[in-house]
DNA sequence: TGATTTGTATCAAAATAAGTTACAAAATTG
DNA sequence: CAATTTTGTAACTTATTTTGATACAAATCA
């Protein structure tokens, strides 16, 4: 009688390519706590047990992580007996947007799951138009981390010492 | 031999509150969806059936999310035959930072899932220092998204058209 | 050579997000 | 006022994402 029409449907086919990466949630927390422990240390390499000690979590959540931040050239990792990880750089040129860009998949908030429904003129743009707002925070969150750098959250975490 | 120290455990207990709120993920762009429909529809109430139908879900979860609007008073809905939804303000008084605060728990990172070693002089302080962090972070980001109100983004949907 | 440590694959578990069904309460319509 | 429609919500299921654990090869050192 009254009812709205539905849109018609549409069909629409994915093809999900899964890259087996590192899920990305509190990732981010996770690796400024490894990288300032790291800094903590030194010169001297750190194992990842130790590392996993203080994050309290498995040893091998630490390496995964570290493998990321070694791709984004933050870390230097060495395999064998007497091995594993330091700084790659020193923590004043480090700063928490290289470290945001080398764990995060990046996105402040996610697009819609399934595609609108492209029969309704609003479901066939909006899309387009929340991907550029997305690009445009991610950037901004990308320069406001980038005022801090490693260095500074170091000072930080030593002031709040008692 | 030259194993470097673990920490000490610590036993920390959880009490997990569970409110069922709904989930937090792709919703900022649903509801900046869903309020870009109401937009189009000035005065006249939508339902949620319709409004589903664009966005491709289902009537609930878009009767979620309104739930979430009307608290912000953001919408007005009634029940009823002939109920439905409209916006509370017109589109130029909404900006996509009100509607971020209100479907967002909120937080562009997460901080640490357990609770980092007490016992460790970075693990006893990096949670407040990422706190703070993450509260600047989120601040910067409402401010961001405040440049957006609704009537722009239903503008950019309009020229997305062809 | 033996011990140690990273790197990575694979599996298991937990947490989170999304979708569905069902139904009471509210409001309109004839 | 009875029938119909629509929201509001609870409860449940399913899917997806995130985290954690085990296992082991390759690398490195003493």
């Amino acid at each position: 009688m009254n009812s709205q029409p539905a849109f018609g449907l549409t069909t629409i086919s994915f093809v999900t390519i899964l890259v087996t990466v590192m899920a990305a949630n509190s990732q981010f927390s996770m690796a400024v706590h490894v990288l300032t422990m790291l800094a903590s240390s030194g010169e001297e390499k750190m194992k990842s047990d130790c590392v996993a000690a203080s994050v309290n979590t498995n040893p091998v959540v630490i390496r995964r992580l570290l493998g990321q931040l070694n791709q984004a050239s933050l870390v230097i990792s060495q395999t064998g007996a007497a091995g594993g990880t330091r700084l790659a750089k020193c923590p004043k040129e480090i700063n928490l947007g290289d470290i945001y860009k080398a764990v995060e998949c990046g996105e402040v908030f996610a697009l819609h799951a399934k595609s609108p429904n492209q029969d309704c003129p609003v479901g066939k743009n909006i899309e387009a138009v929340l991907c550029k707002i997305q690009k445009e925070i991610d950037k901004t969150v990308g320069e406001k981390l980038s005022q801090y750098t490693l260095q500074s959250v170091i000072e930080m975490v030593e002031q709040g010492r008692d």
